[in-house]
DNA sequence: AATGAATGAGAGTTCATTCAT
DNA sequence: CATGAATGAACTCTCATTCAT
């Protein structure tokens, strides 16, 4: 009754997300046609079309998909950090990180989603809350005097980029994947001249 | 027979890979048909292709005339600096970044058409020679003990992420902008000599 | 037995007549798709088809509960009116913008309905007993020498414009309209005795 | 250089717009798909869409040229009767028939075009030039005292329903019936009790 | 050297209809 | 009785490409 999707409605549908984010993955967002999409998922254009409507719903609920779990896992981790600027902005490049390792097709089907979409709207709000942490540490006294705006869009950069490059590095130990991301952003923002700011 | 283009048939060609960064710049690269880019340069479609023979050849003159450019601009730069891998990566960054100050357009456009393509086969082509400047600071000691592969894709990723930064910042100081980027980079790698820097 | 309908069946044939009727009013023709007269009706594409089998049908049914309503409404008036043609024509016509004066609506709906479709079968159903009035009248005398035939097509198709005039007037006064229309009908068709009446 | 279309251009368009004409009233408007129109012209889709734009572009274009010659050819003989309401209603019906004949294909496509549009937008500027005439002659004293809005709309009624009739009565007589329209309307308009205004 | 014209492959979308439940 | 789900046919439209001139 709170649900308005029968069971069969949402199976179907995440049949459809998956697949378009399996054929974005192997094909290319270019080669990702309805056609294509649906017949990955073992159904046919109208099918998908009777469940999303348009194209452009199953693409955003693929992003939505996303953020939505993303958001979710992130945002536990950082509350949960040490409340210090540092230990919540490497809670979040941390858990970034590995949900990307974690989700990498979804990840990188949503950028390539995203991407190809003029506005860069939605990566406002992603930067936002960074930049928000980034400027605390820096009151604080912990970070350095860099530009925080743009230290934020570089962060994100990096973790984003983090997704390509997952792909192209299969054996790749996750731990390590993680640790060096981490290690970079922090070396990035610390405070150079004053090592009492990095002692807890 | 040493110059088998005709000037007027450069100057065409030209036109038509000005029109089609405008055109991306301005509307996107999903609105760019050819037709578009035909008009915006004032000609017919079936000129358009008489000069490219296929719309992929002029992208692919679109993001070379930029790499040739901007390989040109980097080399003597790089050259230009103190030979020590640390003023080189430096020199890198700076150069880099200038470049795009004074190409956004042509940057933008020529990422949009690349990211759209499949294989990210020439990035590994940029990724290279900057991974063999950072191992070589290792081997000299002036770097941290970093994962020097991850460190070059992170690198291109913050100086790629500035060209979609710009148009986004219009009365940025270009040479705050790339102070910044050159400040970030070199705080990353850089050895640090105080193993504590990091907290877990 | 001797109804094969059940009450709660033929309530929901109404409901979805109605639906009908009000969407093609509403939206135009074009846009009454099964879907949105069944949500109109409150209810499902699926059932809609349960109850009629076929859109054809559905839109069968609009027509015909108009026509046997009109039939019904038009007979009993000109059986009444008194037993020459002139009055009779005056009936049938009066009768008939009544009828339309009091189903706007659903005359609206139906006409959209037929003339979408090719054949004008039924229309010549509406002409025969119109054209024998005319011709009754003209063999008696009371009527001008004019084309039955043709007089008859005019005569319905001043009816039928009406139906389209009334929405556009929508503080007409209802007997005033109906005495312009029949007014017209019959100076159309009595007998003028002044030869001179055309100059040409 | 006046002319923006070429000959070949414009030839295609016309070839187009023939067979447009030639399928609705061989297979009504319903089945007047773009390919079949195509098909019909001895082109294709993609052709048609080439010259056209849209599919409602051609529409247009139908609508539009009928209307245009149409115009011109009415306003000619209105113009040229003598300058009373009653010529000049007269040569309107007359000439508005003799054009359906000679064009009735033509006009047949229009109506189904036009009809099927929800506004009936355009259907006003036909009317208000006729009511002119009306009311002029009603002034005049020639014309008899009917609403002259609904007139206007009845008169149109039954030219346009003439249309129509022309199809279904394969051998009839051109001028007989134009004869019968123009009678009929200089009946229903006449005034009945004023000789006098009839004579000149 | 240039281009108007033509084309066909493929895209997203709508919709009446079938069917299992 | 009712309907959610599924489907396939048909539709309009876009676009890179070919070609005759």
């Amino acid at each position: 009754m709170a649900d308005p999707l029968t069971r069969t409605r949402q199976a179907r549908r995440d049949d459809l997300i998956a697949a378009t984010i399996r054929v974005i993955n192997r094909d290319g967002l270019q080669a990702a046609s309805l056609e294509r999409i649906a017949a990955e998922a073992g159904t046919s254009k109208g099918t998908a079309l009777y469940h999303f409507t348009s194209k452009e719903q199953l693409y955003s609920s693929v992003v939505d998909a996303l953020f939505d779990s993303g958001r979710a896992y992130m945002t536990e981790r950082v509350l949960a950090a040490t409340a210090t600027p540092r230990h919540q902005v490497e809670a979040y490049v941390e858990s970034n990180l590995r949900f990307i390792l974690d989700n990498v097709e979804h990840v990188v089907a949503t950028q390539r989603i995203v991407q190809q979409q003029t506005g860069t709207v939605q990566i406002d709000d992603a930067i936002a809350p960074l930049r928000s942490l980034l400027e605390a540490g820096q009151q604080n006294g912990s970070f350095g005097d860099f530009d925080a705006d743009f230290m934020a869009h570089s962060i994100r950069a990096v973790i984003d980029a983090a997704a390509y490059y997952l792909p192209e590095h299969p054996g790749l130990d996750g731990d390590h994947f993680i640790a060096e991301g981490v290690g970079l952003v922090l070396r990035a923002i610390d405070a150079t001249d004053r090592p009492e700011a990095r002692t807890r």
